[in-house]
DNA sequence: TATGAATGAGTGTTCATTCAT
DNA sequence: TATGAATGAACACTCATTCAT
């Protein structure tokens, strides 16, 4: 029997995606604390507790795995705030709308340091700067498409440009993000929705347009 | 006679300081291409026309080279815009005093690249990681300050916090600020004066308290 | 099955430690050629047909290696002339007994020049002087026990210092050892037996004193 | 004048000698510290307060200085116990004779430990291996010569090699002539005669042959 | 004569990746 | 599928030696 039984196929698919997984896992530890180039792909196979070989059976090479990383943060992000949210959102009055943008996404880079260390690197390898742009696209779209509803009359170039803006302001507090302590965390959270209040609401009002 | 004549010895120097000067550009370049990591020393001396040897003679290893380069950018920025601006700047109205702020940091930041890939590697070293301080301490304290001539009445806790956020704000917008070409400038200009206005103006008003 | 079966890895381990010998037997032979100093880790690899990455996957640094390789010698050292020796020996008329012990170090050093080497080294890193020291303390020690078995007379101190002194004389022999011809060799050994002859026997007699 | 007046011409010779003597020295007690192949011609340069130029201004190459050091040692050696002493001492008591021969090869040895660390490093380049023959030489002859004198029956054979074998025996017991402390000296000492007195009694005789 | 910057081949070591099992 | 030994091109750094001054 050179075929597999078709439940011994689903097993064996099931437990390589374990295997990914964790190798995506240890992958998300190592980049956290030593970047993309600091990390060796020996050190996730080890912090996986897979060796070498196994590592490469799954991702073709180094970039890989961070592409791959990346697809699964993406992926998840996605699930976190999903599509439903977005029309609601903005039609709440400016603050209350950060509230429910902010604080998930501050609870998602927490939780998720690996991401915060792909996302800011400024010296991945060519092949996987690219691999950041669906990230920030997902980002920079959710905001886009929430100020489109939010400030219909805003013209596109200038809507682009501060849903840009706001994205990298946010993107420019995630280190006082990551490093506060739980205890700090309500304050920094404050001040991070205070800084976009700040800059959003000339724009587009502190509280929705009435129908 | 033994010792160099004074002037034999101050062109040797010269020649020296020259030197170092040549391999600081070269490694501000090297560093803003490819991050700390990714650099080479054999690039670095390479750039700058000498050999490793070379480089060697003059830094004991490659932290050295990115310590001595920060501490360059610092001295730099400290002569840029002198202890003297302060308190003038602090007596403007907030879009002229950012003005008077944002537009040398700027033009700063794009023209030292460098200076910009040092200060944003989450990963560098930790030996290095002490050399930025002195450049985000210089940042701060230049805001820090400007705050407590603009707002006595701030709450030291506040105005910290405050004086941080700002500073992050600012680096947040740094990838746009470096990636902007020369005519896209002006509105990524704008963007930036406007967030930092949106932050600080229900902080310390955008009008200076009248005496 | 995520377990080598105990073959597998049985046979992988057998391969790695087959791998460990060669590049020992040639660091063996570099260090005997080179010195310490002067053995390159490059040279030691190629010597047992192996890339520098198959070296360090075995060996941490050039140190290690170094130490491993004593450790090895100590290991054979202490095999060759095994525990049960001392006892019969030191009950020898004396020239029987440099005989019994002479002829396998004599032996063991022609057949290792690579000890030689090592043990010879003035100048080796800190760390490594520390792993001569179990091979210095296996001839001392012998030479100790033997001295005692033989001797009980002789006052602790004075017996120490001449269980030194012997090993050294036999040292200082070694370069003759080392260079001599196989057909020089008799002599050589002919003349290092006398001379510890004529060392020891005014303090612990010709002969075996008589129960 | 484009010619040296005589008086300048030998002061700058004097010079120049003292500068030798100095790089000489600074020489030794690197090599003593460092080993020959662990000594840097930077660091030996820099502990005679000197500039690497200087030093390669009065030697071709690392070889060189060491060439230099120990025609310096043989010369100091040669001038210390001069030929005067040889026919005198062969009709010495064994004992004395030792007393004679070893306390200024002791006492040199201790006062020049680069000359130990040069004589005894048997992994030194192939053209400084020659440059310790003199010095190896020197040791063997007037120790032959000696035994020439003292024992004129014994074949010339066995009497160089008595010779030879007499050397080596001294300088294995070097390490502990160096490492000992002034107090343990005399131990030490009295050690080495004795073994030399056991080796070479029974060929030439504890007393002088009569007249 | 003296300096010290300059050189560049070479050192120990690392690490992404491949391969035999 | 999994292992871990094997590879080899790079890398950071050194040092004997030369050269411009």
């Amino acid at each position: 029997m050179t075929e597999d039984t078709p439940k011994t196929a689903r097993k064996r698919q099931a437990r390589g995606e374990k295997r990914i997984a964790e190798l995506l896992d240890a992958a998300a530890e190592v980049f956290a604390e030593e970047g993309f180039k600091g990390a060796t792909t020996n050190a996730i196979a080890a912090r996986a507790g897979a060796s070498p070989g196994t590592l490469y059976q799954f991702f073709k090479n180094k970039e890989a795995i961070a592409e791959a990383l990346m697809a699964r943060y993406v992926e998840h992000l996605r699930a976190a705030h999903g599509e439903a949210l977005d029309t609601s959102v903005a039609r709440l009055p400016l603050d209350r709308m950060l509230d429910r943008i902010v604080d998930p996404l501050i609870a998602f880079d927490r939780a998720n340091p690996g991401f915060y260390a792909l996302l800011v690197d400024p010296h991945l390898p060519a092949e996987l700067a690219g691999a950041k742009r669906p990230a920030q696209k997902l980002m920079f779209e959710r905001v886009d498409e929430i100020l489109r509803e939010r400030a219909p009359a805003l013209p596109q170039g200038e809507r682009r440009l501060t849903a840009e803006v706001a994205v990298h302001l946010f993107r420019g507090l995630l280190p006082m993000i990551m490093g506060a302590t739980e205890a700090e965390l309500p304050r920094v959270s404050a001040e991070t929705k205070r800084a976009l209040h700040g800059y959003l609401a000339p724009r587009i009002g502190a509280e929705p347009a009435s129908d």
